[in-house]
DNA sequence: TAGATTGTTAATCGATTAACAATC
DNA sequence: TAGATTGTTAATCGATTAACAATC
């Protein structure tokens, strides 16, 4: 099976899968069928084994799937089991608030480097990471392999960000502001547009 | 044709083409077509006549569709025609950058009451939205007519959260905790877990 | 009228689910 | 073995796209 063939929405539900592993493996639950997962989650029990199909035969018929297997599986497939360098640009609240998240750092995902138009001078350490400003991005970048960058600008400065960023050799691209990015095929983006959370509310609600 | 037959996924696209709409009118075109909404959107013209079809005969034939009219029309479509009270709870980082976030009152949506386990005391304002204690949850909730409700507590914390937020009549449920929420049939729960557009773009970036 | 673009049907594509043999 | 659950095929369902008559 070519990856190419994998339905690209899946990636969706993997990290739940994964999240799930995890909690159970911290519960000392030894295995969970796809059944429990389903239920756990929202989703088809047929749907969990053919996900996991994708990728190989990971469970045991009649038992179900071992957890500290299955979350070792869950993370290589996710590219979990080595670190990201990750730079992000925007130091706004949304900025701050994404650097100083938690979740991302025991999954390895660290962001490094923050840059901003104008970083304040008081800030230009936000806890551990360091804050540029944005005329120094280039050098930094090619100083450094990282291949994922984080777009927490207005929307008029992104476009001009992520040309940049792509010069640099990034190749992944968490863009939250409120436009759609133009880039090469071999870069990916993934659009957070958080206004479209609320309005998709507003949507079910006002129907 | 009934509500129930519009494809979900439409409302993921609709605030795109609605933010279009809105530049449009404010760089003064007077009409685009399903053509260029497609190729700025990287969404397929058919798509974009198809998708605005579901709510009616909106464009001109040989012209396109109006910038001003179509503005109107999906404003009213997702329920952006009038204005929504929103509470939301955890006062964390994240919730900061939430409450402070601009692209939503523009919209009429509007964060107005602000809850925590343990509101410090310097926070028990934050710009013009009150912080409370969460044990004043439900009193506030019954005073007040809200529908919409932002999780940005932790995991852990969530579901109890949620419980309360269901028995005092919320009906949408923004989720930015990393946990999936039960509710009744007819209370909708959007999911923003985070980490999963990193995750998705580690994904993405490793096969 | 000639050219352009919509709205919609039919065809295609892709994802989900039902069913069940394989097997722990 | 009997019971449970996987892995996978085939059927179904739903969304996207091609094609084109309608019409501005």
């Amino acid at each position: 099976m070519k990856v190419s063939d994998i339905p690209g929405i899946i990636v969706e539900r993997l990290p739940r899968y994964y999240r799930y592993f995890d909690k159970s493996v911290r519960n000392n639950v030894d295995y969970i069928s796809s059944k429990e997962i389903g239920e756990e989650l929202g989703i088809h029990s047929t749907q969990v084994r053919k996900d996991f199909s994708y990728y190989g035969e990971f469970g045991k018929r009649g038992v179900g799937y071992e957890t500290t297997f299955l979350r070792g599986q869950l993370e290589k497939i996710l590219g979990l089991n080595y670190s990201w360098e990750i730079v992000l640009i925007g130091m706004g609240n949304l900025g701050e608030a994404l650097v100083s998240y938690d979740g991302f750092k025991r999954l390895g995902l660290n962001i490094r480097y923050v840059f901003d138009v104008a970083p304040k001078l008081a800030e230009s350490k936000l806890g551990d990471v360091e804050v540029y400003n944005i005329d120094n991005l280039d050098s930094i970048l090619k100083k450094n392999e990282i291949k994922i960058g984080i777009i927490a600008t207005p929307a008029e400065a992104a476009q001009d960000i992520v040309d940049k960023l792509v010069v640099a050799g990034i190749k992944g691209i968490w863009n939250f502001a409120p436009t759609y990015l133009h880039t090469p095929e071999d870069v990916h983006v993934r659009n957070e547009d958080l206004a479209t959370g609320l309005i998709s509310l507003s949507y079910h609600l006002s129907n």
